[in-house]
This record gives C-alpha cells, structure tokens and sequence, in this order.
DNA sequence: ACTTGACCTTAAGTTAGGTTCAGCAATTAC
DNA sequence: GTAATTGCTGAACCTAACTTAAGGTCAAGT
C-alpha cells in the first residue's frame, strides 16, 4: 500500500505520516523504486497513534507503546489487546483527575481561602512544598 | 504587588507572567519607574490559567474566558462563580468523552472491523464523511 | 513515448507556549 | 550613599508536531 493510499484511509496528512516515520513510528519497506510500501497492519498502528493523541500521549510515548508490539509478524488481536490494556489504565486515571477537579470546582474558585496544600484544584506535583517554602496561596490572596 | 512576589506566590516564571501579558490575559499597571505592579486579585486570575492549562485549555481560550471578568473593579466571587461555571461545563463534556472513549476502547482497539462512522474511538469531525467518501477503516483493515 | 499525478528528499517555516540573554533602570537593604 | 537585588525591553532561542517549498523521480494511463 503506498502513502497516499494509507493517508487517505486514515485522513491523515502525507507529510505526517513521513514525519511519523521519521520518528520511528511506524516502519513502512522500500520498492525497487524507493518508494513506502506499507502493511494493512499499519493502518491500526496510525490509529492507534492518532487516539493515543487525541488522549494526550506525545509521539515519543507512544513510540514506546508501538515497540511493544512483535517486530518480525503482524500484530495479532492479542498484541493489540494488550497495548490497548495499558492505554486503559492511563485513560482511567485521566478521567478521575478530572472528575475529581470537577467536583471541587465549585467550592473551590469563588473560595477566597485556599492553600496550596489543601487545594484539590491546582497541585501540580507540589513542587513548591517541596521547597519547604510556606503555604503558597493560589486561588486567592490568602486566609482572611 | 510586583511581579517577582506574583511569581512566588504562583510558582509560574517571571518571564510566563509576562508571556501572558503579552498574550492579554492580565493587565497590570506600572510604577512611577515603569515596572509592573499587579493586583491581589491577579493571583486568582493565574491561579485560573494555570488550571485551565492543566485541563488542557489554549491561552486565547483561557483569554477570552477571563475577559468575561469586569474591568473597572476587582471581580468578585459572583464573578468567578459564573467563570467557572462555563468551564465546569466544559470539564463535564471532556469527560463524558473520555469515559466513552474508555468503555469502547476494549472492544474497538481488538476488532478488525471498524468503520469511521460507528467507531466510537475515532471520530474527528468527520471531515472524510463529509466528502463523501467511502468508509474508511481506521483500526483494521476493512470488514471481514 | 509521453504526460500526469503520486512520490522522493532536504530544508526551512509555523504555532504554542514559553525561556534565555544582553544591557540598562529602578528599588531595597544596610 | 552605595551595593545588591529586582525589574525592564527586545530579540533570539527552544520543543513538539507538523506543513510547505524546491527540485527531482517513479509509475500509470493513452
């Protein structure tokens, strides 16, 4: 399947999908003339990649998760089940952050008291309380 | 307030607080000297870009979100209470999006033969259905 | 054979969201 | 009053993820 055809079975651009290969990935073989032939299967790895984009993940993450996939035959069913396995598990995270940020939005942004530490909002890590720096006070300009 | 104790008290970088002055999303007054002098309540507003970001807004979003607050006077919490109100909204969709992308995920990312249209996975707009193209297969390789 | 459209490579450009640097002015601390 | 800190501007630089351009090649139809 040459480029143009895969480009048009995903919507993708051809551009992007050299760019991908570039990156490493997908791995399309070479005709005598030099030009990308790629396998049926690659269509389900640019989907692939496109959700996984669509989710947040960037190209060198998902790069990882490709690789995890047989090099020598085409993925099975079961290859991609459990790629698809781990992508769920990243997803059920994603969506409790931000339920979890959702539940407290109400309380939190008309609040004029919220610290760092107990804010559900915005705790990023935490690097500045790392820091041992005192109570930093994001929402507002501090206890009243 | 100048912006050396805005940037502590946020944990943003002096230069993003003036990235987003540039960018609009916060209007500070200057000193007799020049420099910057920001209101108590711009750390609300910060604390507001900084959690839209996480969720995944754009600054001209977030800009045009925070240009809903008043201008003359300081906002008050009936001001954020509205603000956040829209975004909550927003949240809620993302959401339901994730979750359905989750519930479908096992069952898509295993099966070979999904259309555009009843692929719950991927569906962006539907730019090739608008052309009225034939199906296109995105995580397989047609119906068996 | 010839033309047209699809493909090739490399390099540079683009957008978002910043950071870094140089050189200078203002403020603050002692 | 002077030194250290903080702030100022503008331009250059940075990464991610691509797109566009330029100049040339391959392949398919007639």
């Amino acid at each position: 399947m040459p480029i143009g055809a895969l480009a048009a079975r995903t919507g993708l651009a051809v551009s992007a999908i050299r760019y991908y290969e570039a990156q490493g990935l997908i791995k399309p073989w070479r005709n005598a003339g030099g030009q990308r032939r790629f396998a049926r299967a690659d269509l389900r790895r640019l989907s692939f990649i496109m959700i996984a984009q669509q989710f947040g993940s960037t190209l060198p993450q998902i790069r990882s998760q490709l690789d995890a996939l047989p090099g020598g035959r085409p993925p099975t069913k079961a290859d991609w089940t459990r790629l698809s396995t781990g992508f769920r598990a990243a997803l059920d995270a994603r969506i409790e952050t931000l339920t979890r940020l959702r539940d407290n939005l109400d309380g939190c942004i008309g609040c004029g008291c919220l610290s760092l530490e107990s804010c559900a909002l915005y705790n990023p890590r935490d690097a500045a309380a790392a820091k041992g720096q005192g109570s930093r006070y994001l929402m507002g300009d501090g206890p009243a």
